[in-house]
Parts: structure tokens; sequence; C-alpha cells
DNA sequence: ACGATATATAGTAATATACAAATAGTCAAA
DNA sequence: TTTGACTATTTGTATATTACTATATATCGT
């Protein structure tokens, strides 16, 4: 039986990535570190949204940062992300073999 | 660049995973098989919650159940929810580990 | 110092979610 | 058919999340 404080933890970190601007501003994260404006052209919201949302994976240490003048460059912190956006793709071809 | 149709869907599956209470039910149903009063009792929610939680779940196919006379019986249906569980019990232990 | 650029934070309104109490439906046994 | 057990749904309320606008902060180039 998994201990309630980690379940409460584990949850968090679950929740956090279930969350479509999360999971694409994290795919972008995935070729290398990008800073807030590359981050939110990417994923077509606006400069508070993406700083917003990169805040709250911070919080959970989905993802770090590093400043270097006026930029925040992020990256993953957390190599479970890639798994996860890996098999989200995996359901992407599958999804497509059965609707052909 | 993944689909934004199938990234929703994704997220929306993941952010039902993210919850206490839903990861409890599914470390239940990882044993096997079990109703709405076994679940319920093992993860020390009303009636209530237990079938509304299991119909979230439910609504993203992570879980499938059959029914016997009154009861229902229900079963996980994506097998990734045992490796998110394993996941879970990993970081547990690397947690108790930095801990000591 | 000034203006331009980059990022973060407040405040707010709309929406979504969680939980519980009560209700309703279904089945089995008496 | 009535009773009791099991499950699902509805409803109300509290809380959380999200995105937007505006504002604040920090740094760079000139």
């Amino acid at each position: 039986m998994i201990r309630p404080e980690t379940l409460t933890q584990a949850a968090e970190v679950i929740k956090c990535l279930g969350h479509p601007v999360r999971l694409r501003l994290l795919e972008a994260l995935e070729s290398g570190e990008k800073t807030v404006s590359e981050l939110q052209a990417y994923a077509g919201v606006s400069q508070t949204t993406a700083s917003q949302q990169l805040g709250a994976l911070r919080a959970r240490d989905v993802v770090d940062f590093r400043r270097d003048g006026t930029r925040a460059y992020y990256r993953i912190a957390d190599s479970r992300v890639t798994a996860i956006l890996n098999c989200i793709r995996v359901c992407e071809l599958e999804g497509e073999q059965s609707v052909a």
C-alpha cells in the first residue's frame, strides 16, 4: 500500500502533466532548453500563460531553468517526461491505425 | 509535433490519473477486479465518491467493469496504469533514502 | 539614464472539479 | 411484492484552475 503522502505528491505531479499546454511546452523542451518567448511561440499561447504554466511545472520540479540576462532558459528536469511523451506518440499512431 | 487533439485527449487521461483517491482505487485494482464496496472501503471514501471517481476513470477507459447482479466489478483496462503505480513506488523508496 | 525587450506577478471573471447528502434505480431473497 | 443491499446520478456548495488584462521587475543596448 503506497503511503498517502506519496500518493498525494505523485498525484500533484501527474495532474500537472495533464494539461495540453503544459504537454506542448514539454514537447518543445525535448529538443533542448528554450526561452519563454520560444516556448510561448511554439505553444501558441500568451507570454503570461507560458510563464504561468512553466511556473506550475517548475513548482513540481518537472522543469528547471537558468537565467541569462533577461532570458530564462527552461529545460526538462524529470526524465520521465520523455517517456510520457513517447507514450502519447505511440497512442497517436495506434489511433490513426484504428481509424484507417 | 503531436497533434492538438491527441494532446488534449492525453491530457484528459493523465489529469484523470492525477488524483490521490483515483490512484488509490487503481492500486486496489492491481490485484484483480473488485466491487465498488470493496474499493470504497480500501480507499476510505464514501460510496458516492467511489462511484464518481470510478465513473471518471471509466469515461477515459482507464478502467472497465462488468455487472453481476447488483454488483459492479471494476478492473484496470489500461495496462500503463501498472507502470505508473510502479513508478510511484520507486519514487517512494527514493524519497525514503534521501530522508534517511 | 532612456527606451526596448524579456519575464514574472496581481487581480479578476469564467469554468471546472471535488465532495457529500439525498434520490433513484436494479437486483436478490424472503 | 416488499425488503434490503448495491450502485449510479443528481444537486448544492465549496474550492481550484485557467486565461486574460494590466502591471511590475529586471536587463540590455545606445
